[in-house]
DNA sequence: CTTGCCTTTGGGAGCGCTCACAATATAGAG
DNA sequence: CTCTATATTGTGAGCGCTCCCAAAGGCAAG
């Protein structure tokens, strides 16, 4: 008696065909409102269900996306802009009633296999690509198979891509203005991996806004790998030149910054001041509390989400950039005092 | 001329039958390495994949696990367990050859729809449900629908199910005993929600510990949500009675403490000393380095996804309750002295 | 009562795959 | 060279769904 449930089953039940069934589960008006009652009664008594893959198998649409994170060491995943990113990504994903799967790398060189999973036809509509390095293959990769797919970041070759990017360079540009305007001179660079196009364009964004005020890095930069760890290694390096206040391309590189200058017995923002890119960190999870260049991380996934399914959907034709601005948040680490930002 | 790439093409272009490429797809060894190399040439060329929902169907097997994390509140994944779970989940998922599918509940109750999308079958093979409140519908709802599933968290019923847990108990008594061993006598506790398991399992734990130490809680106890504002509030309730000591059921509940007592003028831990549960926080990045009761996150993951892909594959018959052993990793905010510790 | 039109329902085919089994090729033994 | 045993390949059916079109039912007008 067990038969599977499916629509020819819950079709018998119900004394109808499995096409009238299918037009009820799919919400086609073009059934008399008897009928209607009647499949629905079946429907609820019996829990059934339509399988997915067979429905993705007749309609060529599986309605879930992926979301491919390449360089998911542990490390990164500390940084909690992925926490909120694959939150603001998995609500809109929610939002259009689709589903997210997640293709992380481990460490191990299991990107082959995970790779061409994610290629696949018949496991997703289409990917979204974030924390590639330049030159990933991975692009190129998507091209080749015909994969719908969203860069969260800026690509870094010519390529048409669709993508969502937050304004890096002006964020950092801004940073090194408002150092300047406080009268800072002597600044340092914690900058992001020169791999990473959010790594590149921070640096040359503080790199111009330092020009615009005249003033000059003189060397006094490190390249930190986003963590806390190798933020306080690059301030320990940093101060040895002494510099009287500091940009690091990321909150956690700025939280491990800060805890170097306490270490040194030098009081922030008063001998160095500190400014972060970001804008992830609570106020009250640092003292004082980091003044950062704020992203939009939630909408970023969610724009993502968006021009995803318009990709897929083919209600976009040409390849667009999208990229959201960034602000300046002032806290206590830059120096200026709350009466100049009230 | 633009065919759709599928068995029967890539069959056609090399000469041979639907089946035989798929037996060189599936590296079934009854094939003739002529005939392999030839279909393997085309398949290259062609840059043919499996259409993955056909497989799906016709095997009614996804070969992808879901993870369901219900509460999913952006405060819950700004803590570092999720993060740090689903890259265990996620590594383990790769290493069996499966695809990760997240399903997290947004503040909106899209769980209806979230939840139907869980059990249908052809999407996931089973799933991995953790966070859950206890009394949660879910787990009924996924036993209606026949789905595999395994608990990250002690169920709350006695229903049978397969669960993978830490031993929440067995470490906060020992954080008790640790403490009174140290001389403390007038401990406070910060507890997590107890709606949840191992709110309740960690609360009553340490309750054990201080009875066993002759001791009593006296009322100095609030309930915290997991996050730090919580911690800190609670903290700052909790020293108008002036404890010794304080436990706090999650790392950053006790980040919240340390702020609170710093805040109050007090020292950590000579006037409070502090203990908390997760051992997620890395000893750097608090001052004192956190004494905690360490629990295998990663691990757990890594279990929870074989214990799923057994039930799955029904290699496992008797519902199991795995239980990892937690372990306190001593650090300065109990007041144990280095040299102790060494 | 017939006709025509619109609403509602049913059946066939096909999505791309796997599986079971039939058909054929190959080889070894007699 | 024939015959069987084995290695290799091909065919049909079916997984559960959707789409298309044809069939049936209902109803008003002629």
């Amino acid at each position: 008696m067990a038969r599977r449930l499916n629509l020819e089953e819950i079709g018998r039940r119900a004394g109808v065909s499995r096409s009238t069934v299918s037009r009820v589960v799919n919400g086609d008006p073009n059934v008399s409102l008897k009928t209607k009652k009647r499949v629905e009664a079946v429907i609820t008594e019996t829990g059934y269900r339509p399988h997915a893959a067979a429905r993705s198998l007749a309609l060529n649409s599986t309605d879930v996306l992926g979301l491919v994170i390449p360089s998911a060491v542990e490390t990164l995943f500390a940084d909690p802009y992925f926490g909120r990113l694959i939150f603001g990504i998995s609500r809109a994903t929610n939002e259009v009633q689709m589903t997210l799967t997640l293709f992380l790398f481990g460490d191990v060189p299991d990107e082959e296999s995970i790779i061409s999973r994610v290629v696949s036809p018949g496991l997703v509509d289409g990917v979204i690509v974030t924390a590639t390095t330049m030159g990933d293959p991975l692009i190129d990769y998507l091209r080749g198979a015909e994969m719908p797919f969203v860069v969260i970041g800026r690509p870094d070759d010519g390529g048409p891509v669709f993508s969502v990017d937050v304004d890096n360079r002006g964020g950092a540009r801004a940073a090194a203005l408002h150092l300047a305007n406080l009268g800072r001179r002597r600044m340092a660079l914690i900058s992001a991996p020169a791999n990473t196009s959010a790594g590149v364009d921070r640096t040359s964004g503080f790199l111009d806004g330092l020009a615009e005020s005249d003033l000059d890095l003189e060397g006094r930069i490190r390249e930190g790998d986003w963590t806390e760890g190798s933020g306080r290694a690059a301030m320990e390096e940093l101060l040895a030149d002494q510099p009287d206040a500091v940009f690091a391309a990321s909150d956690r590189m700025a939280v491990g910054a800060m805890s170097a200058i306490r270490a040194a017995g030098l009081r922030c923002p008063e001998d160095v001041g500190v400014v972060s890119f970001d804008g992830l960190i609570a106020p009250d999870q640092t003292s004082p509390p980091l003044t950062s260049v704020v992203q939009p991380v939630r909408k970023v996934g969610e724009r993502a989400v968006k021009l995803l399914k318009a990709v897929v959907d083919e209600t976009v034709a040409l390849p667009e950039c999208i990229v959201f601005p960034t602000e300046l948040a002032v806290g206590g680490s830059c120096g200026a005092l709350p009466e100049k930002v009230l």
